[in-house]
DNA sequence: CACGGATCCTGATGGC
DNA sequence: TGCCATCAGGATCCGT
């Protein structure tokens, strides 16, 4: 479910009415990915002073350390002083001063790590490999290009690994090559400047847009308010595998990289 | 080393 | 309460 703009929208919808708040309880579910990294109570007394976003990663600062979020593939976070009575798939809980912060996630590829400082062995280990944040003015079209020189494999396959970009998972980068005419199997080396100008721009204009928006929802997705994005109406490809394309109006086609599905437009995208 | 594939887990969906 | 196969927004690990 969350690529970027939905991790994005999450923290903005709970990084203000978190701030300040002192930790009073840490329960834990069944497990996550990864395990915490700490005995709960490590963070009972310790205050958030902020929440910031690395790629898909919600970053919690805490006096003592730094609590790293990630959604994986089903997880949603909730936050307030009021939530209902966890259920099954409720498998972190925060209480504090100002609310709880609870991740959702049936599927339990998420995970909640605890990590001293960002130097730390254990984030560096998450963190230290990500590729630039797209939002930012470190994503600049003439490095993006060079960076793409260097990958022989097919660029859909280069815009989820997140080690040039972060951020651009499965729905966005098909959307995203579609913007910029680029067959998801080309190979990210063979890209033309002037094409890798059109990709970091489409990235750039899809995932803005998407957070303006609110994020995608093409299953269940919703923020830590419960409100739900609306993504889905303007995917161009996306789910659409045999739907006329909304420019031209060929089918659009699908096809397997790396065990997820990958959708195009064979007539507007080119090699 | 770079790359492709298997893998973790639960739930929804559709064919039979 | 039918059963089984397939698929789902991620990212790591392990072969070759």
């Amino acid at each position: 479910m969350p690529e970027l703009p939905e991790v994005e929208v999450t923290r903005l919808s709970f990084v203000d009415r978190i701030a300040s708040a002192r930790i009073e309880s840490v329960q834990m579910g069944k497990p996550l990915r990864w395990p915490l990294g700490c005995a709960p109570a490590h963070l009972h007394g310790q205050q958030v002073l902020g929440v910031r976003r690395r790629g898909k990663y919600l970053l919690l600062d805490l006096t003592g350390g730094l609590l790293m979020m990630h959604l994986g593939m089903s997880g949603s976070v909730s936050f307030g002083p009021d939530l209902p009575a966890p259920g099954k798939h409720d498998h972190f809980e925060m209480v504090t001063t100002l609310g709880t912060l609870r991740l959702n996630d049936p599927r339990r590829f998420g995970a909640v790590v605890y990590a001293a400082s960002e130097t730390d062995p254990v984030a560096l280990k998450l963190l230290g490999r990500l590729g630039v944040e797209p939002l930012t003015d470190a994503f600049e079209a003439q490095a993006f290009y060079r960076l793409l020189k260097l990958k022989n494999t097919a660029i859909k396959q280069v815009l989820l690994a997140g080690e040039i970009v972060v951020g651009v998972g499965n729905i966005y980068a098909s959307e995203t090559l579609f913007m910029a005419g680029i067959r998801p199997a080309t190979r990210a080396s063979r890209i033309s400047k002037p094409r890798a100008v059109l990709l970091h721009s489409a990235i750039r204009r899809v995932l803005t847009q998407a957070v303006t928006k609110g994020g995608s929802t093409l299953k269940d997705f919703s923020n830590a308010n419960g409100e739900q994005g609306h993504f889905q109406l303007d995917a161009m490809v996306y789910d659409r595998a045999g739907l006329p394309c909304r420019v031209c109006a060929s089918p659009i086609k699908t096809l397997r990289q790396g065990q997820r599905s990958t959708f195009y437009c064979s007539n507007c995208q080119k090699p």
